[in-house]
DNA sequence: GGAAGACACTGTGTATACAATCGACAATAG
DNA sequence: CTATTGTCGATTGTATACACAGTGTCTTCC
């Protein structure tokens, strides 16, 4: 029987009020409120909380309180770069090791995927693109990668809100899982880094729009 | 004047003590022994374990307690694996911004480095070694990046102990740094990012020996 | 003599109480 | 009228108290 502890419930329960907007960027966060709306005590709450700072949801300041994280356009941007360079090197390693079922299991869910694109169900094909993805990293057989790729895949979950998964996009990024499903069978590990490197960083340029209040003269990231 | 908190002095006291030695891999850690070591109360030296278990230096079980991470063969490679990455991440980064400053900054650390590799003062070379790599590393303007670094690049200090900085591996060291050095000058991103990413890598290598009663058929990583 | 169950003890999970600090507002002095 | 300082309220930081799960040992029964 697994013990469910209480504070990876309470993780799990604001991380979700963020990603779903219901808090929002830079708003405060009191530790009382909290208590009171889960009918919990603080000590549970605080390290709750310490938690979704490390993981880059929050931040803290002493004495002053805490506040979720702002989403700049630079956060974005460092975030997906970040995450661009983690995913695809565990896309390599996963294609490298070729463990047995990867690849029957890829063309399953792609199956699946085409069939989701077809009939236009946007829900439906971001939350099997996400099990595709998820398949692959989960293949690096490297734990501690699957580990923070599970907190940056969300931390850009929080900018891709309603911007991705139009139909055309959708069309693009079975082309991609092609690719890749193509990359495993040849064993070419660069190509898959490479096709997925891209698709992500390809991410930022379609959220740009979001922060045209912004400066957006940043450098170039790799 | 600047608080600091009593949570962030216990994480540090922790982190030294692992990383010195003291405290041995899977070796079990009490709270109350802690609370009473340093004279304080659950609270603080809770969250600070907790902070510690998210970046990799502790293992928490619920209701069973706390342990030292173990430091498997495994545990190395995919750790410098991941640093690997990041940290050519951030060099890439760090050349192609060539903020103002950088290069001089470098050039004049590693004059440094080049006296004291002559000199064969191995705790000054390592010390300057690490000033060299953060100042690169900081130059980068991804404060995630930054900020992962730091915890990466203690963890992979859990395994190089006492191995590296023999007076042949500190000349490989600043040939590489003058490599680097060029690839600043030169605004070579791509060259750069390649040096580092093997020169870490290489390091892998080096600490195999410490783990000869492990099975070390692991696959190649990148 | 060995195995199984109960009980006690150790240690973590949670709750509450106390202390220190920050921000805001008001009062007083210039 | 403005600026500075003091006091009060609110909120976080730290300490302590209580509850319950897990482990080990001792006793008893087969």
């Amino acid at each position: 029987m697994e013990y469910k502890s209480l504070v990876s419930s309470i993780v799990e329960h604001i991380e979700g009020r963020i990603l779903n907007g219901e808090l929002k960027p830079d708003e405060r966060i009191r530790e009382l409120s909290l208590c009171e709306e889960l009918g919990v005590s603080r000590s549970p709450v605080r390290e709750a909380l310490i938690i979704l700072e490390n993981q880059g949801f929050l931040v803290k300041q002493a004495r002053k309180g805490v506040h979720v994280a702002k989403t700049t356009y630079k956060e974005a941007v460092d975030t997906y770069t970040i995450r661009a360079n983690l995913e695809s090197l565990a896309t390599f390693l996963a294609v490298k090791r070729n463990s047995p079922g990867l690849l029957a299991g890829l063309k399953k869910l792609n199956r699946q995927l085409e069939r989701a694109c077809k009939a236009g169900k946007k829900e439906e094909y971001y939350r099997l693109n996400n099990l595709f993805h998820e398949t692959f990293i989960g293949a690096c057989n490297n734990e501690r990668l699957i580990q923070m790729l599970s907190v940056y895949t969300k931390q850009t979950a929080r900018y891709r809100k309603e911007v991705l998964y139009q139909p055309d996009r959708m069309e693009e990024s079975l082309k991609r899982h092609d690719f890749l499903i193509k990359s495993v069978e040849e064993g070419d590990a660069e190509a898959a880094e490479k096709i997925r490197k891209e698709a992500i960083l390809t991410n930022i340029k379609h959220i740009r729009h979001k922060f045209n209040n912004e400066e957006e003269s940043l450098e170039n990231q790799s």
